[in-house]
DNA sequence: CCTAAAATTGAGTAGTCGCTCGAATTTCAT
DNA sequence: ATGAAATTCGAGCGACTACTCAATTTTAGG
């Protein structure tokens, strides 16, 4: 039998394809970031990797999908996973400093967040889910903090979870405008530590110690 | 002399002339609103005041200045003036209610504030110049009411005035999003209990009232 | 009323954009 | 090697854009 695998007759993807697509998402990536996807043009991202324009829609049949994979892409290199416990803010304050050393992601995650609430556009519903799935995480996050008494009284997790990504992702724009103004790391930094109390200077002990 | 005033020889506008570049301005608004500055026409911007788009660029003679106008117009309605002291937390929630019943408003400065971090883009100094000029408001009062005593200790001024102001930004485009989930005024209201102690229930009394 | 300035408009221009099509070239399993 | 599939590319299409120009209509000062 001259069939393999499954019986697909077509070939597949030539080796250097899947690095040929990463080349193509980054530098979608640089140019949306850099003129918005309704400022930016097909042919500039083109011209970016070295090849035609009508090759890049041979990857990535339109715009828009050239701009769903700039997303993942962006996707793949910013976003981790956040830390749980007593790392969480710990984590949020380093993934700050990282992002702050690729200003092209923070340009590309501000110029499209504001785009996508226009009508019609393409990335519309990447942010209502991400937005949507990090509140949720933030809030459980959250509150685990609360039930640890690590969280100062009166706080709400829902709120402090949302205030934190509304103070993210405004803190980035600020940032844009005035990078040597603005101190991304150390506002968040700052509304972390309001928010939290600090841990217990040791395993709180059972009974106080006497005093002699 | 038939010169009357200055020397001026040429007619000025006409009467409605006024009335009319207003209703421009409030199209533009909308129209950039809703599809952004690179994404809206000034055909659309036209169509919408019922002319056609070349009297539109009669008034206002490049799409730019018509953005221009756009802002100016916004401002004009959206801006108040923060009030100082005990009003200064009060004003700025009372704002954000005010602000989510012209969601247009909203709109049109979201997406504006995205975009314009892009290359080129005409509103880019009208948001530098903006975001200065706030940080620097929220500063001054917030430092007021740290010498009042009102702040709570440990709250620096200038990183609570910039915290707010990124907070406000970003919750804007989270309530776009989902404005059903998000409340706008509670949530800056939620940051500015926690930065803010309560006033002292009277003016402290010299002596304590003597008891008959 | 008269007339010059101001406002409005239809037609047109030069340029750009996303995308298609057909052909040439490169890859790679056989 | 060979040939079919995958990739690349030049040419071009149709639609849209901001903006210009010349001509007409409306306004209001004398």
């Amino acid at each position: 039998m001259a069939i393999k695998g499954t019986g697909r007759s077509p070939r597949g993807p030539y080796a250097k394809t899947a690095e040929r697509r990463r080349q193509i998402a980054q530098a979608a990536l640089e140019v949306f970031g850099a003129r918005g996807y309704r400022g930016g043009t097909v042919q500039e991202v083109a011209d970016r990797v070295g090849m035609s324009q009508t090759s890049v829609l041979h990857h990535f049949p339109t715009k828009a999908a050239l701009l769903v994979a700039a997303l993942e892409h962006r996707d793949a290199i910013a976003d981790e996973s956040p830390g749980t416990g007593d790392r969480f803010a710990e984590s949020v304050v380093r993934q700050a400093e990282h992002n702050e050393g690729a200003p092209g992601l923070i340009e590309l995650y501000a110029v499209l967040c504001g785009e996508s609430t226009t009508e019609g556009h393409p990335a519309r519903t990447y942010f209502e889910e991400r937005f949507e799935r990090l509140r949720s995480e933030y809030a459980e996050e959250l509150r685990h903090l609360a039930e640890a008494g690590r969280l100062r009284p009166g706080v709400d997790p829902e709120t402090a979870g949302t205030t934190l990504l509304a103070l993210w992702d405004g803190i980035q724009v600020q940032w844009l405008f005035a990078p040597a103004e603005i101190d991304m790391a150390a506002t968040l930094k700052a509304y972390l530590d309001l928010i939290m109390l600090p841990a217990p200077a040791a395993p709180a002990p059972a009974a106080p110690a006497d005093a002699p």
